[in-house]
DNA sequence: CCATTAATTGGCA
DNA sequence: TGCCAATTAATGG
C-alpha cells in the first residue's frame, strides 16, 4: 500500500486535499518492536498509520507496561495533548508489528486543522470514543475478571478486523503475541495463556496459529 | 541446525 | 491472580 488514503482521519477529503497533506510529512517504516517516541519527549510530530500496529504504553520503573492504546490502519496519534499547550508526549510508543506510518510535523498539523474543518469534527468523534474506550476498560478492570476482559477484547478485534466464515467462526489476525495482549488487558502472559487454553477447551476460540485466533461468535 | 524468543505448566503465596 | 522456575514450542537466521 502506497501514500495517503481516504480513510480513518481523512475519510470524506478529496484527492488533492489528501496531496495537498502528504506535502506536509513523510513516510516513515519502522520495524516490529522499534520505539517511535518516549513518554515526555518533545512532541514534534503527529502520526498516521496506513500499515501495521502501534501501541502507546505507559511504564514504570520496575519495568511493567499497561498499553493504553493500540493504533492500526486510518488511526490517528497521539490524541491526549493535541489540543493543549503541552508539547510533550504523553506516552511512550512503539510499533508493535512492521509498520509504516505518515509523519506529520507538528506546526503542518494546526495548518492542517485550519484548512480541513472537518478534520476537527473527526476529532471531537474520536476523542470522545476513545475516552468512552477507556473508561470502559478501566471499569471492566475493576469490576470485571481478567477472562471477561480478554474475551471483550476479542470480541472486540473480531468485529473490527475479523474475517468470519459462514459457520460462525471468525478469524482474527491480531499481530500480537500474549505479552501484549497481557499489557493491554492488565494481567501476566500466564494467565492470558490460562485463559486461551480455557476458551479452546470450551471451544469458544480456536488457535489458528501464533497471531492468529478464530472465534466462535455466539459461544463467546 | 542453533540461538532466541514466546508460550505453557505446575507449584506456591 | 501473580510470581518463579522449568519445559516445550516456534521463529529466524
Amino acid at each position: 500500500m502506497k501514500g495517503l488514503q481516504a480513510v480513518g482521519w481523512l475519510e470524506g477529503l478529496s484527492d488533492q486535499d489528501i496531496q495537498w497533506i502528504e506535502r506536509q510529512g513523510a513516510y516513515q517504516s519502522y520495524q516490529a518492536r522499534e520505539t517511535i517516541f518516549l513518554q515526555g519527549e518533545e512532541l514534534t510530530a503527529y502520526f498516521f498509520v496506513l500499515e501495521g500496529l502501534v501501541s502507546t504504553y505507559h511504564q514504570n520503573e520496575e519495568g511493567k507496561k499497561w498499553i493504553a492504546s493500540l493504533f492500526s490502519r486510518g488511526d490517528f496519534f497521539p490524541h491526549v495533548g493535541l489540543m493543549n499547550q503541552q508539547h510533550k508526549y504523553p506516552a511512550c510508543c512503539e510499533a508493535i508489528a512492521a509498520s509504516t506510518l505518515f509523519v506529520l510535523p507538528r506546526g503542518s498539523m494546526d495548518d492542517v486543522f485550519h484548512k480541513f474543518p472537518s478534520i476537527r469534527e473527526h476529532l471531537t468523534v474520536f476523542l470522545t470514543e476513545k475516552s468512552q474506550e477507556l473508561i470502559s476498560r478501566f471499569s471492566d478492570s475493576v469490576l470485571e475478571s481478567a477472562s471477561h476482559r480478554l474475551v471483550s477484547f476479542l470480541k472486540k478485534l473480531s468485529a473490527k478486523s475479523g474475517n468470519q466464515g459462514e459457520d460462525g467462526w471468525c478469524l482474527i489476525s491480531h499481530d500480537m503475541t500474549e505479552q501484549d495482549m497481557a499489557e493491554y488487558i492488565g494481567v501476566t502472559p500466564e494467565t492470558i495463556s490460562r485463559i486461551l487454553h480455557r476458551l479452546y477447551r470450551e471451544s469458544r476460540a480456536r488457535k489458528v496459529g501464533r497471531k492468529q485466533i478464530s472465534v466462535n461468535l455466539k459461544r463467546l
